[in-house]
DNA sequence: GATTTTAAGTCAGTCATGTTGACATATATT
DNA sequence: AATATATGTCAACATGACTGACTTAAAATC
């Protein structure tokens, strides 16, 4: 009765449920970006493409460099799928009007609509998984995954998260 | 007083409620990855082969077809990573006793070493949310996690999460 | 026992997305 | 006028996915 793995030991449950929450996350992040990637994979584009719409999307007039901040990718990655999503009309450029260096990102019409097509696969999934769950489950859920990020960067991800 | 994003209509609510969830699972993911990224620089190996050694620690014995059905890559790829796993000595394959065409996989002393390495910060990540939110969010957690994953496929991944 | 199926491995080529490093251009700031 | 900043660009490279074709050994079936 002095097995590690018993009930008794409160350190092994630890543990395994650690490992466990830890293995959930993977799967569910997995879930929930299939249905995107699906969807990506009829315009050619990848999750690359589809992280910029989304921020741009949730960010009208957000500039090069504060994109690159929330991204955390070079410029050179980030020009790679921008200059592509420009080209093909899905997302414009404007130049700043306090600081003309600035170029500030906008969703075309066609743009807007890949976004509404993309979020909508997603949260139908995220709402149906709210739904079931119940509303106790999802405000633990909004707490443990706000206590995953960061302290130091945790205001900032909330200014944004927030923002709209 | 009829602003489509006043509180008075539960719609926008709603869609803004998901968009945030959604925006959240991003966060948080990233940053669920970047302490072992940062520990599989040093290794020069990368999140594949975290993957490997994870799904290999928490199935001893696993075989290749069962692995790749757990992380639903090609068999070239995981052959790549795979291979690298066993040359350098992190990693062992057995041949199957009943079925002697299948390899079963094992950690190597080694292995498991890098394992806890991985593991340990991912854990410490994790530990330390789940204690700041609460027993009760942690149940939360689990469950919109849960219900995230494909009802066809959530019971082959919740027998594999809770297998141990 | 011969044939077919299955588990695993391999070779070769491609693509998406990240990296470094060097450099260019326009605009702001000092 | 000199310097710093925001952005863009060229080139080379790494990782980790993919497809497609083929091999080998062992199991399952006929």
């Amino acid at each position: 009765m002095t097995d590690l793995k018993s009930a008794n030991n409160p350190l092994f449950l630890r543990e395994e449920e650690l490992r466990q929450a830890i293995e959930l996350l993977f799967f569910a992040y997995r879930e929930f970006t299939a249905g995107p990637d699906q969807i990506l994979k009829d315009y050619n584009f990848g999750r690359a493409h589809h992280r910029v719409i989304h921020f741009v999307g949730r960010n009208e007039g957000i500039i090069v460099s504060e994109l690159l901040d929330i991204l955390r990718i070079t410029k050179q990655s980030l020009n790679r799928v921008l200059s592509n999503l420009i080209e093909r009309g899905f997302i414009e450029q404007r130049q700043g009007e306090e600081d003309r260096r600035q170029r500030c990102l906008y969703l075309t019409e066609k743009g807007r609509k890949l976004e509404q097509e993309l979020s909508r696969v997603q949260r139908d999934l995220v709402g149906h998984a709210f739904r079931e769950a119940g509303a106790d489950a999802v405000a633990g859920y909004r707490k443990v995954l706000l206590g995953l990020i960061d302290e130091d960067i945790r205001d900032t991800v909330l200014k944004r998260v927030l923002k709209p």
